[in-house]
DNA sequence: CCTGGGATTTTCT
DNA sequence: GAAAATCCCAGGA
């Protein structure tokens, strides 16, 4: 069986690295006996200090604290006043940089959404092979159980982390976009910094 | 196809 | 007090 939990070394290299080769990795969330899983296939990098639209351009806050720490630390925060959004932080400590993981594929077909608010009991909707495809950072926080949480959690210890199965994904495969909802990020915007397993998003 | 608005709360100004 | 690394739904073309 190949199935390898990511270390510590896995999360300390070049955040643009650590995006793409994120994709086809496994997420793992252990909830008691149970364990949800899903496959990643979108991902977004935010570099450093420099990057507007980074959390962690405006310097050390009490919420960008973990980008600035060790890697391979899950970074999680609400947005909108609703969705939760969930990165790994990478890079070495001190380095405030982190990948967003913005879709993932489940194998998990017809499992109800958690509820929330008055929004409930809607079923993801499986394609023809079984699979959910859940393409969204709030969508994948949703389905996963992720919340406040699991910030600043060790993603290396045994409750909630990322492995690898032995999935390979050809270079060719995968595609590079804009990323999305930064349009106020400056000369920062455009940088074609999110990246997609092709034919899965 | 497109646009616009509501939900809801943390964070920073 | 405004904006936010979002999502979903309604309405118009």
């Amino acid at each position: 069986m190949s199935s390898k939990k990511l270390g510590c070394n896995f999360y300390n290299q070049k955040t643009l690295q650590v995006a793409q080769k994120l994709l086809g990795k496994f997420l793992v969330h252990k909830i008691g006996q149970k364990k949800i899983v899903g496959m990643i296939t979108e991902t977004e990098a935010y570099c450093g200090p420099k990057d507007l639209a980074s959390h962690a351009s405006r310097g050390r806050t009490p919420r960008t604290e973990i980008m600035f720490g060790q890697p391979g630390y899950a970074y999680v925060y609400l947005i909108y006043g609703m969705y939760y959004c969930f990165n790994i932080v990478t890079e070495r400590k001190n380095y405030p940089a982190a990948v967003l993981i913005r879709g993932i594929i489940s194998d998990q077909r017809g499992r109800r959404r958690p509820s929330h608010s008055s929004r409930q009991n809607r079923r993801v909707l499986p394609d023809q092979q079984g699979l959910d495809f859940i393409n969204g950072p709030g969508k994948v926080c949703r389905y996963m159980k992720i919340d406040k949480k699991l910030n600043g959690l060790d993603l290396t210890e045994n409750k909630f982390w990322v492995e690898n199965r032995g999935v390979r994904i050809k270079k060719p495969t995968i595609k590079k976009g804009k990323r999305i909802g930064v349009d106020y990020a400056g000369k920062y915007k455009d940088k074609l910094w999110r990246f997609y397993i092709k034919n899965k998003k």
